[in-house]
DNA sequence: CGATATCTGGACCGATCAGTCCTGAAAGGA
DNA sequence: TCCTTTCAGGACTGATCGGTCCAGATATCG
């Protein structure tokens, strides 16, 4: 077995480590027909079928019908069901994470920023939009009791969430726009619940403008 | 066919209305071997497996074990998985209800009311039992897309606590409680999709401290 | 008693599940 | 050209799915 020796060797992506060093071990060319298919594209539709219908209620043919694949090129690309359900689920939440990184980029105004980032959340959580619901929170109540991988991913999504949020309530705070006694991280936990809540009741469509109001009035206690 | 001709007879839950009248039409007794089980009991039984696994991840061994009926015996009596399972989403509804109007009932001190509402979320939503989840939450995202007879008891749900926690406020606001500028029936969606965000992210099990303290600062921006 | 309905327990149904394997063609590098 | 790999498409596996049906026992009625 490699590194069962004295020498402490040990292997991770293609680097060697030993003696302290570190070295690097070349990608070997492909041999054979190169794959012809996009794999970040299979994975964002498989996505969208997880999303639709969830991960129980998704079957092979819904996952080979939307990428396009063979049963064979499926498996030998992405090995099972629920691994690719594990990369579809890491897209979706990279894609919400960069999205926040833009709305609420420490370059722009604070408060500019909460308000685009609720209003996006807004967006997403009326009417039909809301009720297409959202891939990460279906995905917490139907896996993430059972399932430690997808559970990292739901707690660590909710992490990145929040630590956003406290940032730009931070930032806020500095500029002296936070109302009195009003707590970054505090008010970023309320947020979070607040939006996670706004995906729950989506789910019966509600009016975008009842949607709207109801943000507003949060943020609206929490700025001067 | 029955109530076709020109009396207008129209018959509903063996009341007979005919000429502005209504006959009650009385129980007929029941023949043969009485039911053996408590179908209630076996309800109960029902949803808590519901609620652990989800609709899909059920499968009828499971009910059978929970309920520990025959697989005769427990589809005589309640027709299939999904009649089975809007039975014991309805108890599950039915037993929250009831808790919120002990909890917000309109003879307690309104503030109080909503202190204990809110403290039974919090309590609901920490380390374990925060893992466990919240049926009507799960069943919204796995199901209320695509089932209408999900979706309706949902949207009620969300509706009948709505409307309780505005009942709530508007009484609070009465006795001089609020905040300015908090209007009850905002102020209730806010903390309608805040418990129900609370249930999302109860899933990853967080301390108790960290969301008790977090519902105590969205109340206190509520109240004076 | 006779009619009726439920009980237990299991056999059985067709459909579908995730996953494996195969064939024969095609596409690249050596 | 030869080797390797992926391609499409489908056959196939064993397991499980929800649901039906049956036999024989049992319980309560008229």
């Amino acid at each position: 077995m490699i590194g069962d020796g004295a020498a402490a060797l040990a292997i991770k992506d293609r680097l060697v480590y030993i003696y302290g060093m570190s070295l690097q071990i070349p990608e070997k060319p492909p041999r054979g027909r190169p794959r012809s298919f996009d794999m970040e594209a299979a994975v964002e539709r498989a996505m969208g079928v997880f999303w639709s219908r969830g991960y129980h209620a998704t079957a092979l043919p819904d996952l080979l019908r939307a990428t396009k694949l063979s049963r064979g090129s499926l498996y030998a690309a992405f090995g099972d069901k629920h691994s690719l359900f594990l990369r579809a689920l890491d897209r979706y939440i990279a894609d919400a994470v960069t999205r926040m990184d833009i709305e609420l980029a420490p370059r722009r105004e604070p408060v500019d920023g909460l308000r685009a980032w609720l209003a996006g959340y807004v967006d997403r959580t009326s009417g039909a939009h809301g009720r297409r619901g959202c891939l990460l929170v279906a995905t917490a109540m139907e896996l993430a009791g059972q399932d430690a991988e997808v559970a990292r991913r739901v707690a660590g999504f909710f992490k990145a969430m929040e630590t956003r949020v406290a940032d730009a309530l931070s930032r806020a705070k500095a500029a002296g726009k936070l109302a009195d006694g009003v707590e970054p991280s505090g008010a970023a936990r309320i947020l979070v619940c607040f939006v996670e809540g706004l995906r729950v009741v989506g789910k019966t469509a509600p009016p975008r403008v009842t949607s709207q109001a109801t943000a507003d009035a949060l943020l609206y206690r929490f700025i001067r």
